[in-house]
DNA sequence: CACGGCTCTCGACAAAAGTCAAATCTGCCT
DNA sequence: AGGCAGATTTGACTTTTGTCGAGAGCCGTG
């Protein structure tokens, strides 16, 4: 990790910019370089996170609607991205706003684990930079061999390149063919002490997976359409890294979850913070589910979800009194 | 802290500018407002903590001769500005770095003990704003009647300010003029609670002061010329928190010491991180004192004064061997 | 040693952001 | 109701910043 010659001139660059406020013309006089050098300097300097430009997410907290989720649900923080005017892709929003949560929760020092989904790696590909040293990313769960570009170590890495952090993947499978081999490989001592580490982690950051033949779990191969439907009426309500859990958000007694290699869900409640962020309205009972068996703490939602959590919570009330 | 309508609209133009990127006129156009307060808003938003813009300090770390004054001294972290190229006065590029650090080191939920003199009024009127809601700042010794600026209530409460945090300001006076008042002083609840509050901080901020004729101690009058210079032939090296130290960093055995009402040394020592700043090079000893006591893990000073410390630790070696 | 291929740098132009005085709005007092 | 003081907003203008293609320097290779 030496610094380049010119990642010198980019940091004195970028201090003299924005620490002592100078106009880009004089940092250039100062460095004897030209005013567009310096310009390009600046771009570097904000992509390797070298200067670190963060917005309070403070805005989506305030939210009344926030705060009675907060309340009702024994949430330690709901951020709620407003679902209409803002911009063309509201599922963007939600991202958008997720990844600048992700940044504020995370500190020096910290271990965070990582799940994986077409959610989690939206974020990572449009969070911005930091330069966290002493952070590392751990792979929450085995991968898939599948072409997405959203497979768990993709996700874990883009995620540890982005904070400038070390990346922990873990070269197992997601699933096996077989119980006793899932066992097996789970008893490896390099696998076995990765999944160890998890409990360890300060931070997880995960969305939930729905039950359905859009599921990735299905588009990679590793259940068909038709188990799928045979899990959801044995009660499976979602997915959490990878595993089936039930409506209750404990993993579901199925074969399937017997051959997955992932987090168990103790040491994922082991973590203090987990952040799960729900892009699509459809993951409403999958977010019910993850939510009721306590699987996160943290929550980045849509303002639709939103309402539709709140009223559902009013009417389980009422059917209780 | 009722959150006023426009702090609200300056929240959402901050969101959408820096964490979206939309342009100036794309916010314009999307909160119906002209593109001219757009520009004041991000302003106002800058200026009040909600954006955060800062650029990483590691630069001044990475040199040589931190990591050696780190080694030497045993000191945690240090960091050394240039003292020539920069700017027209090098004592503002220390105070500049100074503030850096410091908001590179606090953290959310932390308590912060700040001392006073020119040096950290100086960084306090520099730093830039930010928004750490459940902070707390803590003035770490009495107060003297001067008309000076940098009082040590104006330099807590500044610096309260800036981080938009709770300001624990005490109002009792620095010296007393006999000891007994001073000991039944320090008996009072209200200041004893204080005092005791010190140990428990996580980062303290002071300078150390020099024992000459200039120093605020006789500026303010709490010590006349002649007083100083009586104390200096006594052992005297440095003035910490109103304090006197000798060249160990221990307080001195003296009336005006047992007069001072001041957070202890051994409280202070008691905090973790312990971030001095020292912008005079003629603060040599006094600064050679208050790291033979313990008295910082983080230093900010300028390239002289690092060669200095560097020749003197090689030199005491070579004696010593 | 000459030749691509490569990155880095610069000048000039276009785009974006900052600024200021005038206009407008707002609440409040008479 | 009128009018005044303060803050807020706006349009027009200036300054600052981003960008692009051209050119310069640098290296390994044929």
């Amino acid at each position: 990790m030496a610094i380049r010659p010119a990642e010198q001139l980019i940091h004195k660059a970028a201090w003299l910019y924005y620490a002592h406020g100078l106009r880009q013309d004089e940092v250039a006089s100062q460095l004897n370089i030209s005013r567009a050098s310096v310009a390009m300097y600046l771009r570097k300097a904000r992509e390797t996170g070298i200067v670190n430009i963060s917005t309070s997410t403070q805005l989506f907290t305030d939210d009344v609607t926030a705060r009675r989720l907060e309340d009702t649900f024994g949430l330690d923080a709901v951020w709620i991205a407003p679902e209409n005017a803002y911009l063309a892709d509201p599922s963007t929003d939600i991202a958008v706003l997720a990844a600048s949560v992700f940044l504020e929760l995370v500190k020096k020092g910290d271990r965070i684990g990582v799940a994986w989904g077409r959610t989690v790696y939206t974020i990572a590909d449009i969070m911005s930079y930091a330069d966290l040293q002493d952070v590392t990313v751990v792979q929450l769960c085995g991968n898939l061999g599948a072409p997405y570009s959203y497979r768990p170590d993709q996700c874990t890495m883009e995620i540890a390149r982005r904070l400038n952090a070390k990346g922990l993947n873990f070269y197992a499978p997601l699933v096996l063919s077989t119980e006793e081999l899932a066992q097996g490989l789970r008893a490896e001592p390099v696998i076995r002490d990765q999944l160890a580490g998890v409990a360890d982690c300060d931070l997880a950051l995960y969305s939930v997976g729905a039950v359905d033949a859009d599921s990735h779990l299905v588009k990679c191969g590793a259940l068909s359409p038709a188990e799928m439907e045979a899990l959801r009426s044995q009660g499976a309500a979602g997915v959490i890294a990878g595993q089936i859990i039930d409506a209750k958000g404990e993993v579901l007694d199925c074969s399937y979850n017997r051959r997955v290699i992932s987090a168990e869900l103790a040491s994922l409640r082991a973590i203090e913070k987990r952040l799960m962020v729900v892009q699509e309205d459809t993951k409403f009972e999958p977010l019910l589910a993850a939510v009721a068996g306590g699987l996160c703490t943290h929550l980045v939602i849509g303002a639709h979800m939103a309402e539709r959590l709140l009223n559902h919570a009013g009417e389980a009330g009422k059917k209780a009194s």
